[in-house]
DNA sequence: TGCGGGGATGTGAGCGGTCACAATCCCCCC
DNA sequence: GGGGGGATTGTGACCGCTCACATCCCCGCA
């Protein structure tokens, strides 16, 4: 199972340097970490030694006595929809300049498969790790992590001591609640994401906060998957029902499902039904209509993300969590005043 | 810069378990590596010693001797795209339960961008690449790599020495080209993708080939960026041109595109006008109408990626160029026969 | 002329595993 | 009862780097 010799001859090391450049390996070693106290004619010398040897530091044993791998892991559940992957990119990016990134998604978000990710980072000496498994289920499995290792989790709001950055989703969602009801609507209905994402059902909450407040009826809830396939199937429903004046969706493939089987009812958007998403996938103002949702910026949440995280490993200490990211709300045209 | 202790003790080393279990620390290793001739009560007690003190062995160690680090790196261009994200995605899963999977997002295509990813990725000792940045430019830099590395484009064909896997592009957009065609449209417009992009290019060429095939004309290309907003822009112009029955887009948002400008100059889809996209996206089926298109089964590469970038990394040798995955083909309500 | 002191460099000991090899042990058979 | 051989275990070197410490050189100053 050894790996096979590449190239003709082992690739040079530090000795090797030294060597060539006629100083002794620790004297490369300062070089290599910008110490001071290297006269600058010497650092030539062994500056011009490495790039003659095409030598490149040995990581693995640089991690073994310093204890550091320069490595973070992301936990995810799937990377193909927009919203983790958009988190990922964000962290991705923030990251690149100070940390290797890894990946692993989580095949389901039971405790056992969360906890086993974790713990296969720790095996491969992750630094610390960022959760994007915003499910109750993960985020009690994650509460009480056996490993010790800094965690941040992503894209939701969870309860200490367990970290975490997302968007204020319950804002999102009460603004854009808000919108449909100062456009005219008597109510809007939710079609919400499953039960027991933690995102989802902040949403939720601040949908029923904003008819709350307005002393609007709270209609029943319906929930999807976040696909646009189940927002289609919702959306059968939704469509029968001659009252629903304007659905707020908890994502915008959902929302686009909704619009299909609205438009197969014969019902129109904005005109007859008005339709609010959330996430502003690019693809949302190319909708038929453009969608009205509910934009995240994914880059300052990777940014945040990653600074929590760092604190943490520093640190250790539990920084005050950082404000929730403030979502923007973005009219387009599939939300209108009621017909009459 | 050194990491805080974490904890209040220094993590367990093998040296510790041997001494706990009453065994040499060979013998630890022996069990940690499931090799034969350990009695297995011997076994046992080196087992009971390592859950006791949480041993885990330390990753970096290993590396130092065995040279092998399980790791390798997935280079790509932006992971929030939809083809990217599914293939990044294809390959973690295949990688799981033998390699960590480290990401890079090469900020532009140049040469010197993803060489520094590259380069990147062998200080930190992966033991391949795969790359998904299948831009000339890109694969032009990887062809002539300065590393000594195991490389895999992936999503487009390359020429050797460099290794590729992917969907057979020119024959999806042939497929769907001759489909068009069967319909009984004259000919078939091209909404395709960037320049140099090489996955774009070889859409072009199916689609021409199956022009040829069938005798049609051959129209002016159009070309997007694959961002629905692309597709929008250039459909605006398509759209002026009443002479135009069937358009294939090289992806699905771009479609999504095209279809809104043709939608906003009244020309119905697919009365008036057909269009089939690329990819299948899970929104496509949603769009209104359905879009037709091209799916490309992004499991079974990521799968092949990985199995071609092992043969490299063990086998060393350039095996044979693995067949091209088949796409499939397929009908929604976007496309139908022309109007008279 | 001799001495203190800081800059520049070298020396050797680990970091925590695995590998090659040696040393035991045990069982079987002549 | 002694020898052979495989199973089981132990010993020490070594992977390539950084750290702590020792050494050396050179200058200024008494």
């Amino acid at each position: 199972m050894a790996l096979p010799d590449r190239g003709r001859t082992r690739p040079p090391v530090m000795t090797d340097v030294a060597q060539l450049a006629g100083v002794s390996h620790q004297t490369v070693s300062r070089v290599l970490n910008d110490h001071p106290n290297v006269r600058p004619q010497t650092r030539e010398l062994v500056l011009a030694a490495i790039t003659e040897l095409g030598y490149r530091p040995n990581a693995a044993a640089r991690t073994l006595v310093t204890r550091r791998t320069h490595t973070l892991g992301v936990i995810s559940f799937d990377t193909t929809l927009y919203g983790p992957a958009s988190m990922l990119y964000g962290i991705e990016r923030a990251a690149q300049d100070s940390y290797f990134v890894s990946i692993a998604s989580a095949p389901t978000l039971d405790r056992r498969s969360v906890l086993d990710a974790v713990d296969r980072f720790a095996g491969q000496g992750v630094e610390g790790v960022i959760v994007i498994v915003p499910q109750t289920s993960a985020v009690e499995a994650l509460t009480s992590c056996p490993v010790d290792i800094p965690l941040v989790a992503m894209g939701c709001r969870t309860s200490p001591p367990l970290q975490s950055v997302a968007v204020d989703n319950a804002e999102g969602a009460a603004v854009a609640t808000r919108y449909l009801l100062g456009l005219g609507h008597r109510t809007v209905h939710h079609l919400s994401g499953p039960p027991s994402w933690l995102d989802a059902e902040a949403r939720v909450e601040g949908w029923q906060q904003a008819l709350r407040e307005a002393g609007a009826e709270e209609p029943d809830l319906v929930s999807g998957d976040w696909s646009a396939a189940s927002g289609y199937a919702m959306g059968q429903q939704i469509a029968q029902d001659d009252s629903v004046t304007a659905v707020l969706c908890a994502n915008d493939p959902m929302a686009l499902g909704l619009m299909r089987a609205l438009s197969e009812r014969g019902r129109r958007v904005p005109e007859d039904v008005s339709v609010v998403g959330f996430d502003d996938i690019p693809e949302a103002a190319y909708f038929l209509p453009p969608l009205t949702t509910v934009r995240q910026d994914f880059g300052e949440l990777g940014r945040r993300a990653l600074d929590t995280l760092v604190g943490l490993i520093f640190d250790r200490e539990v920084a005050a969590p950082p404000d929730p990211v403030i979502p923007q709300f973005v009219v387009r045209s599939s939300a209108a005043p009621p017909a009459a």
